[in-house]
DNA sequence: CAGGTTAGTGACAGCCACTGACAGTTGACA
DNA sequence: TGTCAACTGTCAGTGGCTGTCACTAACCTG
């Protein structure tokens, strides 16, 4: 049960989340303010930082729910399975669910638009990129206990989370730039490029 | 020939530089002001600005150096050489060209204490990341034309390039926190982790 | 339901990275 | 030596972010 405080503050997070996306996939992430964000809810500015640590933060707050979903999915994979297939079907399982968390807080169709304009915006995209690696720290620490290898030791989990997260970005950044944007095309083109990242290493492409 | 104006501003700059990286290793990059660098070369922090872009532009001033002595050494290999085999003889080939090059403008120990530097601080770290991701670009790229394919629609370049520059992130990591911190166990270690990526994919690493 | 307690808020002041405008200074060159 | 262009300093201003303090609204206890 959720009392009225609580309610409150949700609404006012959620009013300033939807607010942030929307003034930053419309106008730019630079070029917005933090206190547009906050006259767009009409609150001050001082309490847009009561609710999210900073600028990048509101930027992010919708994939770091989506992201924790499919780690929660990497470590709910039965043990015998192999790494990398860990990975993949953990992806393309929760997929639905990731779907399902990001409506219960903003439009899907403007999530989708983030992810142009972090790829967009060089501010965003390092941000981006800096936590899809404390990501793949957490995975590679999951991935070891599955395996039971010590992590600080064996350089495999990293190696192959590493390869994992690789693909993804790649996928992100091909589906940004491609014309058609459905959400099911990143679910082929990453298992597409997952396919294809063995004979992306023995060389000789024209061969093929 | 360098006349006297070109010389002071190369020691403007390069004074700039070196105190820049002191002050950010020792008493780290946030609780270090931009006024304090100027200070410290007696010069005003507009001046700064002039030479550098921010404080960001200055932390990665040698990284940028190194890095692009290692894209001209992969372009410069032969091209019927295998992917990935150029990238990894390329980067065997340029370290002490690197080290030559680096030592051209700051002592190669300050150097390496800021790749812990930018370990260890998050603004940091999500700028390095970001510039890798445009070195990987510009990689793919030159992996495609050796190839003869089309970086748009083929992925393997991309994939090939995030793979490399994956095992060359750990590597970093690593290295940053090991305690034997000679340069050379960086080579040792990115042969090693390159040497184990296939293993690292095809599970069961109990196995071993 | 009256009281105190606590959480959430707004207004204000301040730090730091960064930028534009303008004026002063110094090296280059005829 | 005088002129021009490059380099620099000063000043004012913007935007992200934080600390402080007083105020109000919601909770809780008697």
């Amino acid at each position: 049960m959720e009392t009225l405080r609580e309610r409150k503050k949700r609404r006012t997070r959620e009013s300033l989340l939807r607010a942030a996306l929307e003034l930053f996939t419309t106008q730019g992430y630079e070029r917005t303010t933090v206190d547009e964000i906050a006259d767009a809810v009409d609150v001050s500015q001082r309490t847009f930082f009561r609710y999210f640590a900073g600028k990048e933060d509101v930027a992010f707050a919708v994939q770091d729910m989506a992201e924790a979903a499919f780690v929660a999915a990497v470590r709910a994979r039965p043990p015998h399975e192999a790494p990398m297939r860990a990975l993949r079907q953990a992806f393309l399982e929760s997929w639905d669910e990731m779907r399902e968390t990001v409506e219960s807080v903003v439009p899907v169709e403007l999530h989708l638009n983030m992810y142009r304009t972090i790829e967009a915006e060089p501010a965003l995209l390092a941000a981006r990129l800096r936590r899809l690696a404390a990501t793949e720290e957490t995975l590679a620490r999951v991935l070891a206990e599955r395996e039971g290898v010590d992590v600080d030791t064996d350089p495999r989990p990293r190696l192959a989370v590493a390869v994992f997260g690789g693909v993804m970005r790649i996928t992100e950044q091909q589906w940004c730039t491609s014309e058609d944007s459905g959400p099911e095309v990143i679910r082929s083109l990453t298992t597409s490029y997952l396919d294809q990242v063995g004979s992306a290493l023995t060389g000789n492409w024209r061969a093929a």
